[in-house]
DNA sequence: CCGCGTCTGTGGGCTGGCGCACAGAGCGCT
DNA sequence: AGCGCTCTGTGCGCCAGCCCACAGACGCGG
């Protein structure tokens, strides 16, 4: 996590013309995540937008008893703060940190004015949003069907999708906060997937041993988000061309 | 249903300066909205917007098996087919009529061009979107955490601020397919809803008998969304003044 | 006014996930 | 090397919601 990652590990900003690119360049603030860092408080203001490279972030709703679901994971496909271009100044949900990295961050203020400017970036940033609303309402029909064996095999996948190492750090009271269960139900399905031989387990670090084991075992959610996801990235290639 | 309400009873339309509606307004097309059908099927392309008056629709996740659940509602606080400005052309969520009534539809085409001419009418729909995202962030929390019970409640009570009656059109087999749960459990929690004197219920037909009731037994969602929604209003009033 | 189709109520068995409580085990730190 | 904290494994009892099957009940159309 030493070298600051390129700008152009962001498909939003790799996909912008260059003069476009280098107009936005000053207003871009390269940033470190650590794990667990709050980057929006429900109903509270945002200051930032937040592009990540390497950092990954989930979008939480957490309710007034404290339980809490994620909605949607960010990460160098996207963007965190949509809500400050699209308006209402505060989201009631939180976001944070679920993988440490880096990204860049941009004020809001420099961000709603650049998003205001005829130019492919306001239709890349509505074009991702649109993406995430197709996440999160995938979210909430996956909470109600699926058990939490295949929506943790489908979160390992999609999370794996965004590193460049088969392992993560994570706890499984983490990811237990990530889906919105308890901590021994994760517990239990991860065992599951350990005796199944495909993934390893040793405090904190999650190996990934058999993809095509997790993908057998995933709710169809998983195959529909990557596909979502690639229709993006397509989209964005086809307009810079 | 039979003289055709007014477009101010669409409220982002009745928030337009004169101007602009006058430019929107020959593209509007006053259409009557029957009981179940379906305005978009996932994944295919959108050829109208829609601005109900008096209809209610409901955005639906269809999976692979069939299960499905409502990723949220729309009334005359809003539109339908938002994915058509914001862009990657289809959804993945399908729409259907939950209630019969009108709205006024408008060709694709138009809705761009609409959108991208300056005006209020493009703040007025990406805050309307900002604000459907939030109603589908909680629809995830909501299904994880919630009784079918508590989710009825918050279910009638939307269904019924957007209605100028007390009673609701809707067989419990539409109710269970609408929360994405089986007709069984709605039976069941109707039937302690109706025991506990707050609703009646007769073969189709829902009245409410006490909103205070619904209210108490409904989870906090309820109040959440209802708060955002009153927070979309203002935000239109202020902006319109 | 009668019959039939649809909608609604009920019951029993089953399972997934929750809540709680506690035992062991790994890792970091001194 | 040893201590202590946090993370992980396990074992209960419990309940909501599912699946399945069927009986009654309402209401519409002939």
């Amino acid at each position: 996590m030493s070298a600051v990652p390129s700008a152009s590990h962001n498909h939003i900003l790799a996909a912008l013309p260059t003069a476009e690119f280098e107009a936005l360049w000053p207003c871009l603030e390269p940033v470190v995540l650590p794990l667990g860092q709050l980057l929006y408080a429900p109903g509270s203001p945002q200051r930032y937008g937040y592009f990540p490279t390497t950092a990954i972030a989930s979008l939480h709703y957490v309710m007034a008893s404290g339980a809490s679901a994620e909605t949607a994971g960010v990460g160098h496909e996207g963007m965190v703060g949509v809500s400050i271009f699209m308006g209402g100044n505060t989201t009631s949900s939180s976001a944070l940190v679920q993988t440490a990295g880096h990204a860049f961050r941009i004020e809001r203020g420099a961000l709603l004015q650049a998003f205001g400017r005829p130019g492919l970036l306001q239709s890349l940033l509505l074009r991702y949003t649109q993406a995430l609303m197709t996440l999160m309402a995938q979210a909430a029909a996956c909470n109600r069907h699926h058990t939490v064996e295949q929506q943790l095999c489908r979160w390992l996948l999609l999370t794996l999708d965004r590193l460049p190492e088969r392992e993560l750090v994570m706890t499984q009271e983490l990811v237990a906060s990530m889906l919105g269960v308890r901590r021994e139900s994760v517990t239990d399905a991860a065992g599951q997937l350990q005796t199944a031989g495909y993934i390893r387990y040793r405090r904190g670090h999650i190996s990934v041993l058999s993809r095509a084991g997790l993908e057998r075992h995933a709710c169809e959610c998983y195959g529909v988000v990557k596909a979502e996801r690639q229709r993006l990235q397509n989209d964005v290639l086809y307009r810079q061309a």
